[in-house]
RNA sequence: GCCCCUGUGGCGCAGCCUGGUUAGCGCACCGGACUUUUAAUCCGUUGGUCGUGAGUUCGAAUCUCACCGGGGGCACCA
């Protein structure tokens, strides 16, 4: 069993807890508004806040506290003589909850600090908090007890403030844009819109198993159809797949969609997206990341696949070139090579192993094989190739775009070459999805789609190396009950 | 799934290689001193089956093995 603070009790302790409190203030708004005054000096302010104690300096008579609020920090001055309940003052725990009403003052080291001319405790840290200086630093007990690394770990309530504010100006950006956020299902019938395994789950009333999505992307274009020519969703998507720096069972996705519009244009609004994005919350489109700089100033690189590897190994392949040579390469770089791969696999596989990681970026790597690109649309001019892009930073996937395949015949056609596929052993491969296809059969415009991950777009903004940095609560193993 | 690293009171750490008296230190907590501190300071306490189990040994936090948790890498994926 842990160990609590000597106050803890089984008996009820909240009776003396109000069950409301106002602040009027929080300290970093003090900070600016009074930072600057003289020290030794009061201001006419009587300022009420709240926060938690998280240090205290007892001096006999008089005592000093650090309240933290969502805010920041701030002193508390408490001089026995001015200070209701002083010795209870001085026995607060650090963790404890108060609220605090008095003048702000300015001590005569100069820190800025509200006097406690009244106070209330609003709840008590049963719990001894992390050491005061040092905070935590098991990155398991991180996060596990988000709740305590938000008070103890600056950085990380840096970052879920950031996070907050990306969605929020994503919001924004597309609405002035005229795209409407729509919410679409989360449990599937059958899984679709992106090659991944699902997580499955059972609805009782009609005895039916149900999928939790994989993408939105299947809803997003049926809601083209019917005629919202702008639609956006941000929204938890779950695959049943492993766990590392860059992976999470459960991220949040961007999906867009624009009528009338093909990849080209969805490239544009990418790079204008992320580089605003950066500009208004790291004040610059130069990001730091790890030991190197990223520059998002637009426009980004655009270069096609193939392009690209044989930039990087040397090579002058193609989707035309013969498949006994790309089989070839793919051995000679280490691709496990199966004889259901066909050229546009083998390039993909290629691409994967030798290129991707190495490419800082931003680039646009365009131009997906038909072969791994089911719902892309044919290139407009390179045989057997897709209109389709991923956006590479950091050696990562950011963005995966596609001029949308309109055609339901073609359509069909790759859906049950993914079937073929799935019988061959490939268990992430897609199903047909026939009611997708009657929505393209009614007539689906061309289309321009995009998704993001925001939890790696995150990443990128707040310089976190790993992805649950970046999620508040990341999936783990559940703790083993004693 | 494979490889490497790691697990010592609530938190941060030392001790382990080179096994040996009651396992240390700092913070928190508890008691005491202190009216301008800033991780306040000073004095004194409380609290630990050293992740779990087995083995080697006269003796294991320390060496060996297995298992469990965590981290990183590879594989796979977004």
């Amino acid at each position: 069993m842990v160990q609590k603070c000597d106050h803890f009790s089984e008996e009820p302790m909240t009776d003396n807890i109000p069950y409301t409190f106002h602040p009027t203030a929080v300290s970093d708004d003090l900070q600016k508004r009074f930072g600057d005054i003289e020290d030794g000096t009061e201001t006419a302010e009587v300022a009420t806040i709240a926060g938690r104690l998280m240090l205290r300096r007892v001096q006999g008579k008089l005592a000093f506290g650090t309240l933290q609020d969502s805010g920041g920090r701030i002193q508390l001055f408490a001089p026995g003589k001015v200070t209701p309940n002083f010795a209870e003052f001085c026995e607060l725990s650090l963790g404890d909850w108060i609220g605090v009403t008095g003048t702000v003052m300015k001590t005569k080291r100069g820190e800025l600090s509200v006097k406690v001319e009244s106070w209330e405790l609003l709840a008590q840290a049963q719990r001894p908090f992390p050491d005061k200086f040092h905070g935590l630093n098991d990155p398991d007990t991180r996060y596990r007890q988000r709740y305590v690394d938000l008070w103890v770990t600056p950085e990380s309530r840096a970052t879920f403030v950031l996070r907050s504010r990306v969605i929020s100006l994503i919001r924004r950006w597309l609405e002035d844009r005229e795209f409407m956020e729509v919410e679409t299902p989360m449990l599937h019938p059958i899984p679709g819109g992106a090659t991944a395994r699902p997580f499955t789950t059972h609805h009782n009333a009609f005895d039916q198993e149900f999928f939790l999505r994989i993408a939105p992307e299947l809803y997003l274009k049926r809601l083209v159809a019917g005629g919202f020519e702008r639609v956006f969703e941000i929204g938890r998507v779950f695959r049943n797949e492993g766990i590392s720096t860059r992976h999470n069972p459960e991220f949040t996705m961007l999906e867009l969609y624009q009528a009338y519009a093909d990849y080209e244009e969805i490239m544009t609004l990418t790079e204008e997206l992320v580089s605003y994005l950066a500009t208004e919350l790291c004040g610059s489109t130069t990001l730091q990341y790890g030991e190197r700089e990223i520059d998002l100033s637009t426009p980004w690189r655009r270069a096609s696949m193939t392009e690209l590897i044989n930039e990087q190994i040397g090579a002058d392949l193609s989707v035309e070139t013969n498949i006994d040579e790309l089989r070839s390469i793919a051995k000679q770089h280490g691709v496990e090579v199966k004889d259901s791969y066909g050229p546009g696999k083998l390039i993909l596989e290629i691409y994967e192993k030798t290129t991707e990681a190495e490419l800082w970026g931003p680039v646009f790597v365009t131009d997906y094989p038909k072969e791994v690109s089911p719902l892309s649309r044919d290139h407009r001019s390179q045989p057997e190739m897709t209109e389709r892009f991923e956006t590479i930073i950091a050696g990562r996937e950011l963005a995966n775009a596609f001029s949308e395949l309109i055609d339901p015949v073609e359509q069909r056609a790759r859906f049950e070459d993914q079937v073929k596929q799935k019988d061959a052993g490939d268990d992430e491969a897609m199903v047909v999805d026939e009611d997708y296809l009657r929505a393209m059969e009614y007539g689906l415009p061309p289309t321009g789609g995009l998704g993001i991950g925001i939890d790696r777009l995150v990443m990128l903004l707040a310089d976190a190396s790993t992805i649950r940095d970046v999620v508040l609560f990341p999936t783990l193993r559940p703790e083993a009950s004693s």
